[in-house]
DNA sequence: GTTAGGG
DNA sequence: CCCTAAC
């Protein structure tokens, strides 16, 4: 078959199928996984690398834009480069396998670049090369068409870093199915060069027109001291930031998506390490983290497969189902109140507590002896020193934190308000109905929060002496 | 580690 | 009760 005839359907092809060339430096995308190839000219075929060694110029170009030459000026123009060194590497185009780090979309379908050559031939589609041995490719196309910039980033990301150890899994489906679509077409484009691969050597070696066979190896081509050059070159500090960049939108992404898929119930919890952003940790797919960050159920009230279940929608029928039993709880709880004045803290009062993992601790209704308890250790320690009033009067109580006591102490500051705002008998039935708080706690609250400094700079031994030591009020929250 | 404050 | 910033 005539090469030329090769050539021209092959132009007219990349003609139909590739894009603008201006697509291959726009920014990547993390979406898409890009590809280039590696076709290697035959050493018989030298003279014929050279007489078509301006193939890519011409890519996406018809053939009336290019000259004499074949060279399509526009393109040239573009670049700015001569493509004087294409064939002495037998590299023509690259063709390889982004890592996620540094994806390069340019935006093309597939085949993109120079991949696809339609009906007579050429399919190399979005194929990674799992390539043994690099190439040497400071001559290379590449440079003249992308830059060194672009060279760059393919060098040191994907292309010929890597090694020949490191067989990825990733790209062996795809390499076998790049395989097969070069071997569907051998037998009928002898003419035309195309790498053949060795799956299992997992390297690639030069398809030979006059003997297209999948034994010639690397040994036959006469460039193989060229391509067997290992290249290693650590990523341009601008590649690292973008991609540095890159992740840190794509964290951000996932968190803000995870955030609104956040199901703000009451008996659902995220997992707080997911959602810290890690920035030198590898990161999470955005579908784990999406699951791990939804709140989950805590479990002593919802079946065990339904703990698993991370739909939104199954989230909030297990939050209702919680709701219903929590108040069954509360129940329950007063019940034992009603007969013990002083249910300990410690002997759980609830048969169903299992608290553990990182499921939501259980809301454990205030008894007014733990009022009363809290108030005391306000009125001894001062306001704000809540691990004292832990360690001292709740150190029974596994389940009351300092961090418990202090939003126990909030919300009575704001029931006591609401119990002085209401002026008329209705009102205070009204705030006694939610709020069974006996009047004489609230008003000691009220007491207490106009007498105590909220956060005692001084030593909490001042207020040892209750109700009357005021001299030093430091910051008071004003009861208002 | 503790606390305050928003949720 | 959780979460987080501030201390």
């Amino acid at each position: 078959m005539n090469h030329q005839v090769e050539e021209d359907s092959f132009y007219h092809s990349l003609g139909e199928e590739a894009s603008d060339v201006d697509c291959l430096l726009v920014e990547p995308r993390s979406d898409q996984v890009s590809v280039s190839g590696v076709w290697c000219y035959e050493e018989d075929n030298r003279a014929k690398c050279i007489k078509t060694e301006n193939a890519p110029y011409n890519l996406g170009v018809p053939d009336s834009n290019r000259n004499m030459e074949g060279v399509d000026v526009t393109i040239r123009n573009a670049f700015d480069v001569l493509p004087h060194e294409v064939g002495v590497n037998n590299l023509l185009t690259t063709n390889v396998s982004h890592s996620d780090d540094y994806l390069l979309d340019i935006g093309f379908d597939h085949g993109a670049f120079i991949g696809y050559v339609s009906n007579e031939g050429l399919h190399t589609r979005n194929t990674q090369f799992p390539m043994k041995g690099s190439f040497d490719v400071q001559n290379s196309l590449t440079e003249n068409i992308l830059g060194i910039e672009y060279q760059n980033y393919l060098l040191s990301n994907c292309i010929f870093g890597t090694s020949t150890n490191s067989s990825e899994p990733k790209g062996l489906d795809r390499f076998e199915d790049f395989s097969n679509s070069f071997v569907d077409q051998e037998n009928n484009n002898q003419d035309i060069l195309l790498p053949q691969f060795s799956q299992n050597e997992m390297e690639v070696t030069p398809f030979c027109k006059d003997g297209p066979t999948s034994t010639s190896s690397v040994e036959d081509h006469g460039g193989v001291g060229e391509l067997t050059h290992k290249r290693s070159r650590k990523p341009t500090k601008r590649y690292i930031d973008e991609s540095s960049m890159l992740s840190l939108n794509n964290s951000k992404k996932r968190r803000e998506a995870s955030c609104g898929s956040r199901v703000k119930l009451s008996g659902v919890r995220r997992v707080k390490s997911q959602i810290e952003v890690k920035p030198k940790e590898k990161m999470l797919p955005a579908a784990v983290s999406f699951d791990k960050a939804i709140q989950v159920p805590f479990s002593s009230h919802v079946p065990t497969e339904c703990q698993k279940s991370n739909s939104p929608a199954k989230v909030s029928k297990n939050a209702l189902c919680i709701s219903r039993k929590s108040f069954e709880r509360v129940q329950i709880e007063k019940h034992i109140e009603n007969y013990s004045s002083e249910p300990e803290d410690d002997s759980e009062t609830m048969t169903r507590s299992v608290t553990g993992g990182n499921q939501r601790k259980h809301h454990r209704v205030w008894t007014v002896s733990e009022v009363k308890k809290l108030l005391d250790g306000v009125a001894h320690f001062g306001v704000g020193k809540w691990t004292h009033i832990k360690k001292s009067l709740f150190s029974s109580s596994a389940h009351r934190t300092p961090v418990d006591l202090k939003d126990k102490w909030r919300n009575l500051l704001k029931a006591s308000h609401a119990l002085k705002g209401s002026k008329t008998e209705d009102d205070q039935k009204r705030s006694q109905s939610w709020r069974p708080l006996p009047k004489s706690v609230l008003c000691r609250v009220r007491e207490l929060a106009s007498i105590y400094p909220y956060r005692q700079e001084s030593s909490p031994k001042i207020s040892k002496s209750k109700f009357q030591n005021n001299s030093s009020p430091g910051r008071v929250k004003s009861p208002v």
